[in-house]
RNA sequence: GCCCUCGUAGCUCAGGGGAUAGAGCACCGGUUUCCUAAACCGGGUGUCGCAAGUUCGAUUCUUGCCGAGGGCGCCA
């Protein structure tokens, strides 16, 4: 059990023993350091209710308070605030025990459940750029996040593969090459092998038919109708779809494996396709939900108490092909089926109108009951200082590959002016660069707010001291450095012992609040909780290790004491920087 | 027009029904015979967009207004 959940247990005892819900006894840190280590402000709520001076109930709470022995301090403070120190016998009893547990002191989960982290979700089309980073990387966390916590958890990139675009890049190749036999409706195969573009030709074609679709209405009814004829089985099509999808894939792979981006399920809206047409039709005939509006087939989601107009979620279109709402409503059949719980979709805030028509008609059909949560984790973009959304002086995207080099390049100048790394082996130097220009580059990112939109600045992801990943990569290594030294000197770790020194104390506090941060990024599904707190996890180290030198500690014990107390805030640092996706090197 | 999100320090951003609203950057100064100075220490900034309401207490919750971004049937 949690410092903190322990405190409260005791103080809700204490709550109820004057007659007042044990609620009120939650215990959190304290907002003023300088007064308190924690605090506990239910008086002040439950006076109120029960019809007494705050004060005087708070009095009363710490007078029926058993096993004082653990406290340093209990005060009464302002209106009825309760101020809370505890001992520093018990803040090391509490560190032995979560140093002693194999999960850092984080709970099981209640209820464990499964979860379906959805993310990720190029096109096949187009090679990543920083566009594709935030659903990347948030979603990354939030997986391990969940994984972290204790929950059962997979991660679907569920690539969008079956819908308008692929009827756009059909067209547009047959343009160029009328004469491929995908074409050739009279073509009984079979087709060749090899892939008749790459995917550098795929990021080039799109945008072009895209551009040609909008200005041409002609086009566009050709590819809706290359599109319907696709998902209606053209052997043609489904080659073509079948080399476009392959070349696609290979290279995401590279994308996502160099980004640290790991997928359990590479599924897209083509791995539900034998599922659309059973799905509308049971929605229209046994469910009586979906009827045809204007040739299209539509399930109305609107409800008495909406504000404002709510559109119909579209099945097919006129045409009867398939569009993202069916393909996403039969990938969550089939997650449901599958026995998940939860699903979050890590998807852009702009969709969140299209998810809240697409969980309305999940409910109302019973595709997913009640039980099982639905999330539109919603994420904000990525802009540049005037407000519109990023691009590149030349107007361009900038491709996530090109910012990779652009981070990992500085981090290697970084390390060239480290005297300390001028021998280390050139393949070591490229590995760090690596780790320490993505670790920039993730924590910049996930720092922000998940909803929020930021501005994109280049000399965030470039700088290295101060709140930054490399900052967390470099408390992790200098302890790896110590215990590694520690190791040469035939020094082991030790009971942690109460502690005497304030850095020391300060470093404790901070890392027992772990299991409540985890419960807390959880709960908001926001990776940047766990930034805030890894930075004060290690500034609190930083400042512990200027004020104790370990190896140089006279008393056993106590330095005994201090290498589990490092190696507990590696741990931690470890837990927080690989939930955020961010490795640590040995050295740097 | 309607709906959603946002508005916090010079800049970029956290926070959140409670006591005195924080961090990084930037700026000035200090720390290296000692475990990695990508570090540490010190120095000061706010009408928390505006106005009402709820509350013992609001920057946080509610409503309205102003401002920014986004969304609103056959794109994803």
């Amino acid at each position: 059990m949690s410092i903190l959940k322990d405190l409260s247990q005791r103080f809700g005892d204490a709550f109820v023993a004057a007659g007042i819900d044990r609620s009120a006894g939650l215990v959190v840190p304290s907002q003023r350091p300088e007064l308190a280590q924690y605090q506990c402000n239910g008086a002040l709520a439950a006076a109120k209710r029960a019809g007494r001076n705050p004060r005087d109930l708070a009095q009363a709470v710490l007078d029926g308070l058993t096993d004082r022995a653990i406290y340093a301090s209990l005060d009464v403070a302002g209106p009825g605030f309760i101020n809370i120190v505890v001992t520093n016998e018990y803040l090391a009893s509490q560190a032995q025990a979560m140093e002693d547990g194999d999960r850092c002191g984080i709970d099981a989960p209640d209820p464990k459940r499964k979860v379906l982290v959805d993310y990720g979700g190029p096109n096949m089309s187009k090679s990543m750029h920083v566009g594709h980073l935030r659903a990347s990387i948030i979603g990354e966390s939030l997986k391990r996040l969940f994984r972290v916590a204790g929950h059962e958890v997979a991660g679907d990139i569920h690539m969008g593969d079956w819908g308008m675009p692929i009827g756009q890049l059909i067209i547009e190749l047959e343009r160029r090459h009328p004469g491929l036999p995908y074409f050739d409706a009279d073509f009984t195969g079979p087709y060749p092998e090899d892939s008749p573009v790459t995917l550098d030709d795929l990021s080039e074609m799109y945008p072009v038919v895209v551009e040609r679709c909008r200005n041409e209405p002609e086009e566009a009814e050709r590819a809706r109708q290359a599109t319907f004829d696709l998902q209606n089985g053209r052997p043609g099509y489904l080659a073509l779809w079948r080399h476009y999808h392959d070349v696609s894939v290979a290279e995401q792979k590279k994308d996502f494996e160099e980004l640290g981006v790991e997928f359990d399920l590479w599924r897209g809206e083509s791995t539900v396709h034998d599922r659309l047409a059973p799905l509308v039709d049971r929605l229209m005939n046994d469910d009586d939900l979906a009827f045809e509006s204007d040739g299209a087939i539509v399930v109305q989601v609107e409800r008495d108490d909406d504000k404002t107009e709510m559109p119909p979620l579209l099945l097919t279109r006129s045409d009867g092909s398939y569009l993202y709402s069916t393909t996403d409503l039969a990938t969550l059949d089939q997650r449901v089926e599958e026995g998940y719980d939860l699903v979050l979709y890590v998807v852009d805030a702009r969709q969140g109108l299209h998810f809240e028509q697409v969980f309305r008609a999940a409910r109302l059909a019973g595709i997913a009951p009640e039980s099982v949560g639905l999330e539109h984790t919603a994420f904000g973009t990525v802009n540049n200082p005037d407000g519109t959304p990023f691009k590149t002086r030349e107007g361009g995207v900038l491709r996530l590959a090109d910012l990779m080099k652009i981070v990992t390049d500085a981090a290697r100048s970084r390390l060239d002016e480290a005297e300390i790394a001028q021998d280390y082996p050139d393949d070591e130097r490229d590995r760090i660069a690596r780790q320490v220009g993505l670790g920039a580059l993730k924590f910049g990112d996930l720092s922000n707010h998940r909803t929020s939109n930021y501005i994109f600045d280049l000399d965030r992801f470039t700088a290295f001291e101060g709140k930054t990943g490399p900052y967390l990569q470099y408390g992790a290594v200098r302890i790896k450095s110590i215990l590694r030294r520690a190791r040469e000197e035939g020094l082991t770790p030790g009971p942690i012992v109460a502690p005497t020194v304030d850095q020391e104390r300060g470093l404790i506090l901070r890392l027992l609040l772990l299991p409540e941060i985890i419960e807390r990024a959880v709960e908001v599904k926001a990776p940047n909780v766990l930034t805030e707190y890894a930075y004060e996890v290690a500034t609190d180290f930083n400042r512990f290790y200027e004020a104790c030198h370990i190896l140089r500690e006279e008393d056993p014990i106590r330095q005994a004491s201090w290498l589990s107390l490092v190696d507990l805030t590696l741990r931690v640092l470890t837990l927080l920087l690989d939930t955020l996706g961010i490795e640590v090197p040995e050295r740097m």
